[in-house]
DNA sequence: AAGTGGTCTAGACCACTTT
DNA sequence: AAGTGGTCTAGACCACTTC
């Protein structure tokens, strides 16, 4: 048993690359070396990425434990250990001691809060109210298209909603989907739905947003944003564009949010 | 000396604080037990934070090998990896393979870029002139005493400058810095020093901003500032504030950036 | 008591850099 | 050849959760 180490390793390195470890036998000592080479806790991040991806685990399930995933791919327990542990630290799984690994979910309290940076500039942040202002399919503009990947012209699901901080209102929020991933997005669905919105597009459409970039600007509120804010035309707001991605940075949702920033603040970590 | 893996154990964990590296003969068998716990890796980390902290390795410079550190800790490698492995994870030392661990400097093209937002809408990201507009010693006002945890009147090192892209005036800042700290700060040493400002200040000052917190909002620009970026009165500017952090969570920058965002964009990273 | 993640150790070998 | 960080393994024990 000792000696298999190494034996296991080589079973399932050479895939990708010459050898980590292919010392024991490897009467395959002419293989030509490999041009892509990745150590094999990568590897391991790669098979349960795709794991998580195809929807063998949903988000908020509990997924096989460190000793049964070492058994399933013939390694040792301290790789996939490393291999869990990047998976954490990008949010794509979440680690409880005593319990297990589950898939991340976006409904759930922790997660709220990641991609909402807007905050009250007194008092403890709370949740904003939300009103669907327009929910329809169109064509997608050319820009859209070309930041979501699509061809102009493709359908996208195109939401317009105004998000209130105690009735006051805060947020002017426009997003464009695939339309392809969201059929049968409609605006009763996003209306009955209690929880965030990424909630409802993980659970309900299988598509789950890992990470997003945004590009922010101060911009002047033109006459009909003035009006669903509230304020006068030409208060200064924050122009939010951002671009969500999920499994395979793939980008699946486009929203432009602009910010009242009279009482709140857009919150960065810099680190 | 197989059995002294978890005598190791046992006698480093007791303690927790009191002791990291009690070690050998740890007679205190009968310890009691302490309230605060905290694993070994993460006393080894803060050791190794206080040597930084202390100046015992200075920024770019090398710091004892693992496998060194591990025997004057009295610990294993594998737990000083994990100690350093956090340490590098927020930006406190730097790795490179086959060379060594380094203390983390800003002044290293790597590091350029980390606390600077702004980007050029168009073209890859360049470094802005910058012009020192005002250098002086002022007592704390209120907002900036509390900010930075000084007294107020506390004397406080008042900078302003402006920053421009290809002569095209972008940004306009405004620092305070505790004057305890920066006691020889002029115009003069700032406008002859080549490199970031944070160079400087770890270099000549002894003081490295390790992370920041920054809260963002749109304003319109007043008379002075419009002046100054040479744009209309009220166009909608950026507004950053930024408190900055040394070792131990101390506060010891305060920083108001004003950013035209026409031809430029805050780059924020969500993940 | 059993199972899970969390910590710690020891030793091996690999990849990279310098001598 | 020697030294450093990077990967991998195997086995031990701890802390927490559940049965």
């Amino acid at each position: 048993m000792k000696k298999s180490q190494s034996m296991n390793q080589a079973s399932s390195n050479p895939n990708s690359n010459g050898a980590t470890t292919t010392g024991a036998g490897s009467a395959v000592g002419g293989a030509a070396p490999s041009p892509t080479f990745s150590p094999l806790y990568q590897q391991i991040k790669a098979l349960i990425t795709q794991s998580l991806q195809s929807g063998e685990w949903k988000p908020g399930e509990l997924i096989p434990s460190e000793v049964e995933l070492a058994g399933r791919y013939k390694v040792s327990q301290g790789t996939v250990r490393k291999a869990i542990d990047e998976l954490a630290a990008e949010h794509l799984v979440v680690r409880r001691q005593g319990k297990g690994t589950f898939v991340a979910t976006h409904n759930e309290a922790r997660a709220h809060f990641r991609f909402l940076k807007l905050m009250p500039d007194e008092g403890v942040p709370q949740h904003f109210e939300h009103e669907y202002l327009e929910v329809k399919r169109i064509r997608a503009p050319a820009e859209v298209a070309r930041l979501l990947d699509l061809k102009s012209g493709d359908a996208v699901v195109y939401i317009k909603r105004l998000m209130s901080d105690s009735g006051a209102p805060t947020i002017l929020e426009e997003l464009w989907l695939p339309g392809v991933l969201f059929k049968g997005l409609t605006g009763e669905r996003l209306a009955e739905y209690k929880g965030p919105m990424y909630g409802l597009f993980e659970s309900e459409f299988g598509t789950r947003m890992i990470r997003a970039t945004e590009k922010i600007r101060a911009v002047a509120a033109d006459a009909p944003t003035a009006l669903a804010l509230k304020v006068a035309e030409g208060t200064p707001l924050l122009c939010a564009d951002r671009v969500s991605f999920t499994y395979g940075d793939k980008a699946v949702e486009l929203r432009r949010g602009l910010y009242l920033t009279a009482k709140h603040h857009y919150q960065n970590e810099l680190s």
